[in-house]
DNA sequence: GGGATCATGTAACGAGTTACATGATTTG
DNA sequence: CAAATCATGTAACTCGTTACATGATCCC
């Protein structure tokens, strides 16, 4: 459900795109937010072009279909926006070793923590590299927040793990 | 992989478990970490019994079946702890609205940000209740500093909103 | 005895990943 | 002409959810 919301609202808001041109803002622009290859692009936006949520247009130069949102697709768009109240699914290994590191001895703890901060570090490095404009600078700013709050929380661990017995 | 990880992290933190135990650890403690069901614990239970992850007992009252971590699923777990750096994989409703933001008009998106909010403060509330000490503490801290850095960013956002033409 | 809770499972489906497969066009 | 990139797809698999199914035991 979700991929087809990221679809039409790249499509709403950038304009008629390939399924091609959809994989790439995945990578690029959507990659903080939600993450699918084109192996699940492709099929997905024939379906979408079947419930007529998409027009595909007809095949360009190297065989390259230009999609459309259509009307009935921007409205499911507004009211999956307005009315799906997103329920907070976490699935997250970083959160699940922080969960289990009491079960490490405390070098090994550290090690782990230090590496989760490096992971952070590097993470905010490569939001801060993203174009602070346009559609996106609402979710990148969250990032940024929750990222900055993970760093400061694996300094805290670190110290408390020092700290006890160092 | 990462259930098998949850499942040989919480029967070597809590020692030897039924499904059912584990299940409702899943509910209650590890619910903002990782997510299972029992239709999903049960039968990975019985694949690892099978990979000598862990051992399964007899057979107990009501059909109970108790499982304890063997020394090669303590031995994958440390090692899933210490060598697995985890890959970011971002997938996330609340976030995929926040970067939609900019195509609803100026009502429709401060409702949407306020709703926002509301959740992240319910999940306050959520990890607040947590028991703060023992296993998990690591986590629930992760979480507390994250869901706090979300309200800011909802607050900052709605001012935004608010001010821009307001 | 009846309802709540304990306790385990299967089947069908949907979502997501990895590997495989193909061919056109551009650029050096 | 060869390599890179553009461009689309399928198949097999894993992971996770929803719905269905069953029976034992505890407590009122």
């Amino acid at each position: 459900m979700s991929l087809r919301i990221a679809l039409l609202g790249l499509l709403s808001a950038v304009g008629p795109a390939s399924g091609y041109d959809l994989a790439k803002k995945f990578e690029l622009s959507l990659n903080h937010v939600w993450q699918a290859g084109h192996t699940q692009i492709y099929p997905e936006l024939l379906k979408m072009a079947a419930d007529g949520l998409v027009d595909a247009g007809s095949e360009g130069v190297r065989g390259r279909k230009t999609y459309t949102i259509t009307p009935e697709g921007r409205r499911r768009l507004h009211e999956w926006m307005t009315e799906h109240a997103p329920a907070v699914v976490v699935r997250n290994e970083v959160a699940l070793q922080a969960f289990l590191l009491p079960l490490l001895d405390r070098d090994d703890a550290i090690a782990v923590v230090e590496r989760m901060k490096a992971g952070f570090e590097a993470r905010l490095a490569t939001l801060q590299c993203q174009p602070s404009g346009g559609i996106g600078s609402h979710a990148l700013k969250l990032g940024l927040a929750q990222v900055r709050a993970s760093i400061r929380w694996a300094e805290e661990t670190l110290a408390e793990l020092k700290g006890a017995g160092g």
